[in-house]
DNA sequence: CTTTACCTTCCCATGACTGGAACCCCCATA
DNA sequence: TATGGGGGTTCCAGTCATGGGAAGGTAAAG
């Protein structure tokens, strides 16, 4: 399989493909051309790791959920603990997220938006309140 | 004022500053001795950009932002737009981490979390469903 | 005078790609 | 046989908003 295949299959752009390749995720064989020659392995660790980033799983994870998942006498408790610890992560952005949305909410609703300059949203910045 | 004090006051790192001088943003003059001279404005315009990048606006809305607030004839329209964007995109980006954070509350619920193999987790990013 | 605490510029690194240049390779059609 | 198009390859640079650290100048304190 070359590798376009392989991006439309796997669902990723063939530059990143190339990109995990060179960070170690992925080491497809080659030809004799010096193209890619993708085997159905690759094909599946390149589904399973775009899979994981769609989640938000970080690179690195991604590199410790695969080895895990390579590894048959892997403990789920080490598989969850990371699941659980990018969820916190998550939250807390969430969190964060959600503080900013509520601050700027209330300033967009407080301003005229008309064509004069008075404007809450610029007080607010400028004087923190 | 020097940058360290800046820094102090306007909640910002120096090094920050300095790149904020860097692209534009802010233009102290500067001492005999080459270090930077700021002025209260300067430190009043540095503790609004913390303040706009604090509720996750981008440099180059801030830079909008700035102008703006500078500009005695602004419409507040042009501010009030601004802010509705970036709270568009605050929606999206919450929207997106909350469907991340569902599925994978849900595996990790599903997850045993013991010495054993077995897991839901790498099922999932394995199979896709 | 020496130490300590600043300040300066400069370059490199981050995460996870993305874009583009310059080049090679394979196949089909005129 | 030429040529055109659509693959593939490597390598370099850029993104965003900083942060780290080196090498060196300056100021204030003991």
């Amino acid at each position: 399989m070359n590798i376009g295949e392989v991006a439309d299959r796997a669902g990723l752009p063939a530059k990143t493909i190339r990109y995990y390749e060179d960070i170690g995720l992925v080491k497809p064989p080659r030809d004799a051309n010096g193209y890619r020659a993708f085997r159905e392995s690759d094909l599946h660790k390149l589904a399973f790791l775009a899979r994981a980033r769609a989640l938000g799983f970080s690179i690195e994870d991604c590199r410790v959920l695969v080895g895990l998942y390579q590894d048959d006498h892997r403990a789920s408790a080490d598989v969850k603990r990371v699941a659980e610890e990018h969820l916190t992560r998550i939250d807390e952005k969430i969190a964060q997220l959600q503080g900013m949305r509520d601050t700027l909410a209330t300033l967009v609703h407080a301003c005229h938006g008309d064509d004069r300059p008075d404007c809450p949203i610029l007080k607010d910045l400028a004087e923190g309140r």
